[in-house]
DNA sequence: CCTCCTGTTGCGATATTCGCAACGGTCGTT
DNA sequence: AACGACCGTTGCGAATATCGCAACAGGAGG
């Protein structure tokens, strides 16, 4: 007992997320008439959530981007490791992401794309994969056991190349090592030739709230110098834990 | 003849865009029952676009980001302009903006924070001020003359400080300026002690296709020195219009 | 243990939406 | 320059999804 009508119009968005779309295509993605498309759209399009050319095609609004910069603002961990963040990209020079478990999922919330030019697929807003990205690893680690075993139960444990953990059973024992240890790794589990390396940011009550990443391909680091890394990001992690009002650990 | 609904829900966004609400919250904004905002939330949490947390309150969820992201991907120069604006972010300290105009609208779709701790209000995907901004100086300057003078009669000329053009008649006079000296400057017409200087960007066809500005309070920086800084400017949006094929002046 | 509060569901009345077909504007062609 | 084709836009009944209501469920707090 859901609108219908809000469902088409969410599916016009993702559709015009991949691109430019005549007001004819995107009623073709609805299986619907063109004037239906049209009612649907002229609401986004005096919200400014969609825009349209003069040649009347349509495009995302830039009330996306102040609506998404809202979104962020309203994760209050963004903006205190924004700076922790930054820096630790200026000194490794590599890709730093910062990932927040939200409802079942695990979303990248912020990145800061490495110095050189590599192409990295991972976008803000994105969910990471469960069973490989390191930073998924440390959220669920945190994760209650009871919560734990229900989200692992419903992962889909594709495997992206040869080193992905693929039963839940290794995952959870995965899971225990990254607890133990206070950091997670990604050993090429997700794309053949990158490594990550991942630490908790905790708050005030000690929860994990956030994670944060070195992720570098082999061709620019191998693996051991990704884990030479480390120090570096635990500090960072330690640092925004500060800032987040979590006292060290004693 | 549009859909109310998809209205309703862009009401429901721009909302939550001001914090988190509770289902009852929401309800009351649209003045509808409670079952009803349930029922529009309902498509909107599975595109992602909307997002709850265990106590049930909404907020602005992640697939807005992806969507942002995608959307300042469509807008070719943003990329091509980042590194030189970054660039110049970093050798002048300062805020610098790039702005583009869309559909009678000067919007700001990429943005770079001064290094020093100063509040700027000004968000990627905000509107910029038609009749102040510098940004928008510029971009207006280069319309044709019928479009020019269209827009320029639908602005409300508020007076933000005592320096604000309050006359289209003085803002035509400005932008024609503007179009002849080949840069903009917003001294302190919009915030009384922030002073900016804009120029344009190029594309091959040698239409403006965006404005590259820089804002410094006069606390860091007095309007002489602000000035100082248009070289580098210039420089930049130069060089960020020869990388979108314009030919340089010849 | 009970109560209160918030969110959720089922169900008719009704208002909104949908598809259709005709209109109007623009662009490219002959 | 006139024509034709194409795309977006509008008005109108039929149909359908939406709305408000009221009762239910499930925690949180006393």
């Amino acid at each position: 007992m859901s609108s219908s009508t809000v469902a088409r119009a969410m599916l016009l968005l993702a559709e015009l997320g991949r691109g430019e779309r005549t007001l004819e295509q995107l009623a073709a993605v609805l299986d619907a008439h063109k004037s239906t498309a049209l009612r649907l759209l002229r609401p986004m399009e005096e919200a400014r959530v969609v825009q349209r050319d003069a040649a009347h095609r349509y495009r995302l609004g830039p009330q996306l981007f102040a609506l998404a910069g809202q979104a962020l603002e309203q994760r209050g961990v963004r903006a205190v490791a924004a700076p922790h963040l930054r820096e630790l990209n200026a000194a490794t020079g590599q890709t730093v992401h910062l990932a927040a478990y939200e409802g079942g999922e695990v979303v990248y919330i912020d990145k800061y794309d490495s110095r050189h030019p590599v192409r990295m697929y991972s976008r803000v807003g994105l969910r990471a994969a469960l069973h490989s990205a390191a930073v998924a690893k440390v959220l669920l680690a945190d994760l209650p056991p009871a919560e734990r075993r229900r989200v692992v139960a419903q992962i889909e444990f594709t495997p992206f190349t040869a080193r992905t953990l693929t039963t839940p059973a290794a995952l959870l024992a995965e899971l225990e090592r990254v607890a133990a240890q206070g950091w997670a790794q990604d050993h090429a589990e997700h794309e053949p030739f990158i490594n990550c390396v991942a630490a908790p940011v905790r708050d005030a009550t000690g929860r994990v709230v956030a994670a944060a990443s070195v992720s570098v391909p082999d061709v620019l680091l191998p693996y051991e110098g990704v884990l030479a890394l480390l120090p570096q990001l635990l500090a960072t992690a330690t640092a925004i834990s500060a800032d987040c009002g979590h006292a060290a650990a004693g």
